[in-house]
DNA sequence: ATCACGTGTAATATAATTATTACATGTGAT
DNA sequence: ATCACATGTAATAATTATATTACACGTGAT
């Protein structure tokens, strides 16, 4: 297995293209960045991040699409309701051979096109 | 030297969300998968890829800002003007550890935001 | 001179992403 | 009961990305 995200390896294209699209703004790489050092609940995230927290769900989603992270609610000792985020493992390699496998269940449909 | 991409190793995170972005199309990554086959000019890899020639450009445009590919111009045997587009040499490692230092350097800017 | 086949790009429309604002709910402490 | 701090999300605005249409120009062959 050497492409694989959250346990699972990756095959479909379509997997891929999320994962590319979630690393493809520094909001969220910076969220990954965060999340490395380990877990956080998502007001606490918001502030070390520096957004919004209604922006970072936003964010969050695109990266649990992806499946790069994982979340799961707890309630602390003082009975407050908290949603912690932590990273998935995952490894990629990306070069000409594995996008050019990649690339082959690629159909781009009829875009009528002419020119 | 191990994330690279056209011979120059990437270091600022802005480098690699143009990569990222780059590859997050599946046209994109077709065109990529064509052109490991062999260089192409415009209009053949418009009508290999079916997008219409305006869109690829788009595309292509994306592809060379990351610098994942590069183009020539040519003047055929039979005197036409070519552009003949080939993919650049990268290969790059992506985990915790990559995206973790990368994201060292990203600072998000004063949004203003409370909530 | 018209056609087939290259090149390039400006203007526009459509769709998706990103960001903001304004809410609502619940708990425990003052 | 009001505050501080969690949760969540709907509605909207602003900005980018994607896609289309319609041009223009050049060469060689019919």
């Amino acid at each position: 297995m050497k492409n694989f995200v959250g346990n699972l390896s990756l095959n479909k294209y379509e997997d891929y293209v999320s994962v590319f699209d979630a690393l493809s703004h520094p909001v969220r790489i910076k969220i990954i960045g965060i999340l490395a050092e380990g877990r956080q609940y998502v007001s606490e995230l918001a502030r070390l991040v520096n957004v919004s927290r209604p922006l970072l769900y936003m964010h969050l989603k695109k990266l649990e699409t992806a499946r790069l992270v994982k979340s799961t609610m707890e309630i602390s000792e003082n009975g407050k309701a908290m949603k912690f985020y932590s990273l998935e493992d995952f490894g990629l390699e990306i070069n000409k051979d594995t996008l050019s496998e990649l690339s082959k269940s690629i159909v781009i449909e009829n875009p009528e096109n002419g020119s």
